[in-house]
DNA sequence: CAATAACCGAGACGGTACGTCAGGTCTTTTC
DNA sequence: GAAAAGACCTGACGTACCGTCTCGGTTATTG
């Protein structure tokens, strides 16, 4: 949230702000999205109710910004020297965050609220989806770099060509992970990875 | 959820059932989950509250039952005559699914809320996971039928597998409409299933 | 509060109508009428604070009928034999339930507060000061039979008459009460009254 | 509230303590005693919430300066000539100060309050009664001075005389305007002079 | 055909959380 | 150092649902 805009007045406590961001994290992994509460909240983060009601409208906010804080921390792209070592490395280090109850619980929660809710969604996209398409497209300059890709020719098809190999790598790892509850472990990447290069025939040919 | 186990006293009314099961597809659509009250879809039933609860544990359990109905009518697996024919037309149909408002909502609440509660996930992957997943598996049955992909020689192999593309198409269609935002539509759906047919250089070779 | 209208549906408990109305009453003598609060009331009562809700409007409300079953209780007029008596004797009872903390916090308040609602207002006047004022008439009435005051001959006169003494007695002892802040014994009842009866000479007259 | 104490440092607005109090009094006719909010007088007179409690230690003394300041203006006695005259008049005025809403809605809650805070009262005493009751002295003194009235003897007795006809004229005048809610009249003034000068049957003799 | 058992509607019950508002205090910047 | 601005904590407000519990009444099956 962005602080307050007018310059005069007592400023808003820095420490609240991310003691709350924390405590809702907390909360979350212990509670689920559903029986979270803004009193339980406040009251793990120290703070008055109010105070919460001040700096976001609504639970629905605050829960995208503390999530939207964990993804900050550990989305990284580890360059691995291949396309394919850039693929299993980002699969492996998502799948990592999506094992934290707090992100499982929230994740999920906060996409399916926002399907209903526009203004929740815009928040939701610069929030987290837009930061997590950035890495697909930095692997894909390197995997130009290398070699390993054609270079760019038509930037409208490229364009198109990124947003589905997202869609491919974060929805399927997610449902993976939350869907079908099963773990996403270094073989699976590898496998995952090798379907993605080379289609389901390069997948079934060597098990 | 199974009519009354008993045999004697006045037998529960199978029009107030259906119509529960209406009502609450109706409600979800226009308020979404966490929105959603059983006060209103007893409402919209023309039914006591007393009556859901009766037939129901609770709000997660009554959803997921409306939704699974839902998934019941429309998931077929149209035979095209070939795989890459078959995989489009699953995607398109699942995509036509996710459309429509009711299901939007319920689709990811219902699995958010199933992550933080086991009886609910057990019951969504038998109500609706499972139910796709036959899917897939009919299809590769045809592919093999037909030549397109290898016999089966591992089986355990084989699974694994069926559970991969599961995940992949599943997921993929999902997140393209659900958290990406965009349409699902025939020419999508090409790209796609090239992809999932001979990789990201399949992919990136012929835009 | 009468009970519900319909006949259906579980009914009002009854003692939980009695401990809320009890509750009130204890309250209001300790903390006063704003610092009493709906919370404290209901767990006094041992009651949920929708109860409350569910059967008064709000905190004006309850305290009228709190205050206006303790008026019942104890506003009683004595037979003396003598119109003079019978004035010292509903003044001292008067005053003795103006010394209750309880009723001094409550009167005055409620009427305060009736000065700004219409409807709090008539609820007063039909719970507490027409109560009051029905011991006036019977008073008067029994003067009459005994030939301390000339029979009725017009009737509206009488009626003017009537409102006057009801507003010289009750407002001279509360002003006494809860204004002046000066105990209301036997000694001034009986001066009060000779002044009534006699006037202000009579008063001066005799010390 | 005396003006400033100190004499270092900026001096306080004289403009806004009249504009507060002001405020304060519309406020209260508008809104009545519990509406009426801090930040609500604090916005009319164009003044920040501080400012107000730099100044006034609470809700409850800021209001009784306010109404303290309206009896100053009106309440004065005139000299009519006659101990008759003179208490319809003082009557009249006192009920034509009743009958604007800021002193209706103030007078019994500050009264009310009182009832349950001492500093409060004697604020109140000081402020509001006092100032009345030197009326009822000074009729007296001129209704001996033109031997309406025999001359004082017992000093005692006449201070519990002045107090009882203070109670009598305000405490009747009150509860004839705010609980009986019926107009105080030139009429009703007459009859009641009659009946204060006359007694219960003088009152009767002639309607 | 009566008894019994489970249903149904209505609605009160104890709770929990909501989001708002007011009271008073504290902390900044500006005058 | 007063004043304006506004954040802060506390705690009450009235509302909405939750899931449970009586009620009076209504079907079915069983005896």
């Amino acid at each position: 949230m962005p602080p307050p805009a007018g310059r005069t007045g007592r400023p808003r406590s820095a420490e609240a702000h991310s003691a709350i961001l924390r405590a809702t994290r907390t909360a979350l992994a212990e509670l689920g999205w559903s029986r979270l509460s803004m009193s339980d909240v406040a009251a793990r983060a120290g703070v008055a109710r109010t105070t919460l009601y001040r700096r976001w409208p609504g639970k629905n906010e605050l829960v995208v910004d503390a999530v939207a804080a964990l993804l900050d921390e550990q989305l990284e792209l580890p360059d691995s020297g291949s396309l394919a070592g850039d693929i299993e490395g980002v699969v492996l280090r998502f799948a990592q965050l999506l094992e934290r109850p707090e992100t499982r619980s929230a994740l999920m929660a906060v996409v399916a609220e926002s399907t209903r809710d526009p203004a929740l969604r815009e928040r939701v996209t610069a929030a987290i989806v837009d930061r997590q398409k950035a890495l697909v497209l930095r692997g894909r300059e390197r995997a130009r770099a290398r070699g390993e890709l054609p270079p760019e020719t038509d930037e409208a098809a490229s364009a198109r060509e990124s947003d589905l190999v997202f869609d491919v790598i974060a929805g399927t790892v997610v449902h993976r992970a939350l869907v079908s509850g099963e773990p996403v472990d270094a073989e699976w990447a590898r496998r995952f990875t090798r379907m993605v290069l080379g289609g389901l025939p390069a997948l079934t040919a060597e098990g």
